[in-house]
RNA sequence: GGGUGGUUAGCUCAGCGGUAGAGCACUGUCCUCACACGACAGGGGUCACAGGUUCAAAUCCUGUACCACCCACCA
């Protein structure tokens, strides 16, 4: 006998193995076959498994699993990523623990060490990918990384053709650069935290030292680097002052005072200090009135020798020591709280430097054209739709990516600079602790992939490499077509690209989506995937977001150690509803634990009834009676519901179809009914259609929860007449829209009188254990004939011994009396029934059907309402009204006759 | 400053033009031979607010409030 409790542990680990070593995952191109493509999101190398990808692979592998099971060529292609600057950061923590660091190591060695750990490591997530069930093949030969070779080629080539249409460029810009990372980063990688501040208020006396100008500034430090005050030309308040220098208070110099329509006269005193090489606005201000660049932070984050004074010390600690010396030099006029947001960095969180830099940028507006044009003509589909118009809105609105980064892991910028002919630009200046290589300068960029063996121009063979990394997304941008070889013109590409779907969260919509399609569009010519399902993130119960410093975060691994895997993925897709966050709990996974547990103990009662000899049993007999027919109509719709939803990527949809059929019908009614006839001579044909039914639900669930259905499917193998090996290898079972049957309509009029018959025992507080006798009657001739017929369901369910079955029966004295429909159902009770309560009940009755009719009534005196409404809304109210009516006339009769 | 989504039972959410639904939680009865990770029954909602459209509105439209998120160079 097996244990009533299903232990998912050991079913688990044996499945996830034998899946893996039976190559049950991996795809070949197969022309006779759709293929059906999802390529994951490469989780970074060192990730570890968290409730966001435990989500959203779920939703994959359902996805990949259904797709397979209706006959296409699912493929979902496994990989992950190098994750740049994340990774950098892990490795050098690493190597604080051994007491050394990157620039002792050098350069070399570094990226020795991090090569040696992804061997060692980089494929922890993959196995808890495994875990989870995912039907993905985590072969070495299977697994696509960012950075292995064929990606470095993908990666090459996308360089080189953006830099011969000229959509890649190095420039001096103002860019992000997080002083703790080292590194620049694109505009999308930083964040934006409101903090509590102030507003300073500053004088900026004229020349001569008399009354000047006060600005006002959240950033006092970078005064030392102003080269104008700039104001409105419509503001009156500084006519005179236009044209006229301003000594700038601490350092001695003098700036001019500078007419710009862009500067807010309301804001602050409406003028504004302008600082080229530290604020984006006054970047671009600068650039349009020819000013001056003059930086006084550095790219550690430190002042720079603009006075002395404040050389070599932090941002913050400048601020603080300018801001006293301002009052004391009574230069600082007013102080106001103030709140305004902060640039961080969505790494490591600290606050973002804007700084001038020479980087590599992509240039996107042509790049996001026909992106967008793709995706107005929905050949790009969002689900939810609602994330079109953002998108596109994103689009239209971004700046140049800067896409080289400061770092060492990462694909090197394959560019490449002779130092003969071009020395006058190979600038060696230290910037976050690299040397740097001036293209203004002259240095004259050779794109290739290798190093040259000699300058194209003069022939010196003293070439370098551009020291700087592309930014991760760059890679991870060209994922749908470098998977499978691109620029390699591979069969596998022609096959498989575009993508069906890609599936992630809303939050690297922008970072990455978007990228994707531009790239796919822009090497490829296509869209990289028909379809972007975005899903919402899983947070806490309170709504907030998971994080280690909350300590709020949820371990999937534990959960699935705890609950079992299908329970919490079934949690998951049952709460995946349109794109929204998921506010994940743990007591949800329990309501998965019990479902996987119902569906085990089902197959657990028809194995109690199976033939110790195996042999196929399941089919659907002839002369199926009344609750066949219905569970099998049901089944079917259930199936068409699932399809549907799948077609729209619904899945708690699909998933509470199945559930609902499962427990509520097929458990809660059909079974039940089922029970008796296994005692019977009709025990094979009732078996087989169960098993039918349970066989094709499990085939049905199996997308959804693999181990729990494939583990009982393997038991059922030989009885349900299968040779597949396992569940993904079916065909996944069609439903049908609309049987045209009855059984339906008919079943439910017994449910009603069953529930009924219920609901007096509760009341009365029959013991569920003891039988009672009952009466049907009815007016209604073919009713009764149908109670008639299938009494034994009534008997059964309702635990009814003796049962009358009549039209016009009297109510006997001793009895309770309840409605369904057409029918009377009275119930004898023994002893004396408590007639205040009797009475209490139906009057409650009288008095809820009372209130129905007038509804109905109102209704139809309505001459608006019969005159516009269709007329099968009429028909509808008109019956529903004879249907009160009549209830209610019964139901008073026997009111009458209770004193 | 723009934009998007949300506001329905204690909680999480379906429903999106024709008598308010599910799961969980809660209450009662029952350890009935698949399952107490269960069965049966029950209580619980003026569908945020105000207008409008309609014979009919939780559902469509317009505002308001609150919550959440995204985008943006007001120093």
């Amino acid at each position: 006998m097996l244990p009533k409790v299903y232990d998912p542990k050991p079913v688990e680990t044996k499945w996830s193995e034998v899946w893996q070593n039976e190559k049950l995952f991996i795809s070949a191109v197969a022309r006779d076959k759709k293929p059906f493509v999802i390529v994951i999101p490469p989780p970074n190398i060192t990730g570890a498994l968290h409730m966001g990808h435990a989500l959203d692979n779920a939703l994959q592998d359902s996805l990949v699993r259904y797709e397979r099971m209706t006959g296409k060529e699912a493929y979902w292609v496994p990989g992950t990523d190098h994750g740049g600057i994340a990774t950098q950061i892990v490795m050098e923590k690493i190597l604080k623990t051994e007491g050394t660091t990157k620039e002792e190591l050098g350069r070399e060695k570094f990226l020795e060490r991090t090569w040696a750990w992804y061997d060692e490591c980089g494929d922890v997530i993959l196995n808890q990918l495994k875990k989870l069930g995912c039907a993905l093949d985590t072969g070495k030969d299977n697994v696509r990384f960012t950075m292995d070779e064929k990606r470095a080629k993908s990666v090459f080539e996308a360089f080189r053709n953006l830099w011969e249409k000229k959509l890649i460029y190095r420039g001096e810009r103002m860019i992000n650069w997080c002083t703790h990372c080292g590194t620049a980063l694109s505009d999308i990688e930083v964040e934006y935290e409101e903090e509590k501040s102030k507003l300073w208020h500053i004088h900026y006396p004229l020349e001569d030292g008399s009354r000047g100008v006060v600005v006002a500034t959240t950033r006092p430090e970078t005064m030392l680097g102003d080269t104008a005050v700039a104001v409105n030309p419509d503001d009156e308040r500084y006519t005179t002052m236009v044209g006229k220098r301003l000594l700038l208070p601490l350092t001695g110099r003098t700036i001019p005072v500078i007419y710009d329509s862009e500067v807010d006269k309301a804001f602050g005193t409406g003028a504004v200090k302008i600082t080229p090489a530290h604020d984006p606005v006054d970047f671009a201000l600068g650039q349009r009135h020819g000013l001056p660049i003059m930086q006084v932070i550095s790219f550690e984050g430190r002042m720079t020798a603009v006075p002395e004074k404040y050389a070599g010390k932090s941002v913050q600690a400048a601020r603080k020591e300018i801001l006293e010396d301002l009052k004391a030099g009574e230069f600082l006029e007013k102080e106001e709280h103030y709140r305004h947001s902060i640039n961080k960095c969505d790494r490591c969180h600290q606050n973002i430097e804007p700084l001038v830099s020479e980087q590599w940028f992509v240039k996107m507006k042509d790049l996001s054209a026909p992106a967008i044009a793709a995706v107005e003509k929905d050949e790009v589909k969002f689900y939810p739709s609602s994330w079109k118009k953002p998108f596109i809105e994103w689009l239209k609105n971004m700046q140049d990516w800067c896409v080289s980064r400061q770092i060492w892991w990462g694909h090197r910028i394959p560019v490449w600079y002779c130092r003969d002919c071009s020395a006058a630009g190979l600038k060696m200046s230290g910037q976050g602790g690299l040397s740097r290589i001036s293209f203004k300068e002259g240095a004259k960029p050779i794109i290739s992939f290798t190093k040259p063996e000699k300058c194209p121009d003069c022939g010196g063979s003293g070439l370098l490499q551009d020291p700087d990394v592309l930014d991760t997304w760059f890679s991870s941008a060209l994922w749908p077509f470098s998977v499978f070889g691109w620029p390699d013109r591979t069969e596998e590409l022609e096959y498989y690209y575009p993508t069906s779907v890609l599936v992630t969260g809303y939050d690297i919509l922008y970072i990455w989506v978007a990228r994707m399609v531009m790239s796919g569009i822009e090497h490829m010519g296509r869209v990289p995937f028909r379809d972007v399902y975005l899903h919402g993130i899983v947070r806490d119960k309170r709504g907030r977001k998971m994080s280690k410093s909350l300590g709020n975060g949820i371990d999937p691994l534990a959960m699935m150690e705890k609950y079992g895997t299908d329970a919490m993925r079934f949690t998951l897709l049952s709460q995946a509803i349109g794109g929204k966050d998921i506010p994940f709990s743990e007591e949800d996974v329990v309501g998965g634990r019990n479902f996987v547990n119902k569906i085990y103990n089902v197959s657990r009662f028809i194995q109690m009834h199976l033939p110790e000899a195996p042999r196929p049993m399941a089919s659907v007999p002839e002369n199926l009676e009344l609750a066949d027919e219905w569970i099998l109509e049901r089944y079917h719709k259930t199936l068409e519901e699932v399809r549907i939803s799948m077609a729209d990527y619904d899945m708690p949809a699909a998933v509470g179809a199945l559930y609902s059929f499962l427990w509520d019908e097929f458990c809660d009614w059909y079974l039940e009914l089922a029970k008796p006839r296994l005692e019977t001579a009709d025990k094979d044909r009732t078996l087989g259609l169960l098993l039918h039914v349970f066989g094709g639900t499990l085939k049905a669930l199996h997308p959804f929860m693999p181990y729990v259905t494939e583990e009982i499917f393997s038991g059922l193998k030989p009885y349900l007449g299968s040779d597949k090996p396992f569940l993904l290898k079916e065909a996944y079972p069609r439903g049908a829209k609309n049987s045209g049957g009855t059984a339906d309509a008919e079943m439910r009029k017994l449910m009603s009188i069953i529930t009924q018959m219920r609901i007096v025992r509760a009341q009365f507080e029959i013991s569920p254990t003891r039988h009672v006798s009952a009466l049907v009657t009815s007016a209604d001739e073919t009713g009764l004939e149908l109670v008639q017929k299938h009494q034994d369901y009534i008997k059964r369910l309702a635990k009814v011994e003796k049962l009358d079955i009549a039209a016009g029966l009297a109510k006997p004295s001793h009895a309770v009396t309840a409605l369904s429909g057409a029918f009377n159902i009275y119930i004898p009770v023994d002893g004396v029934i408590d007639l205040d309560k009797e009475r209490g009940r139906l009057a409650k009755e009288i008095e809820k059907l009372a209130a129905e009719l007038a509804v109905s009534e109102e209704l139809l005196k309505n001459g608006n309402f019969i005159s516009h409404a269709p007329r099968e809304e009429v028909e509808k109210i008109t019956l529903r009204r004879t249907d009160t009516e009549g209830r209610l006339n019964r139901l008073k009769e026997i009111t009458k006759d209770l004193s």
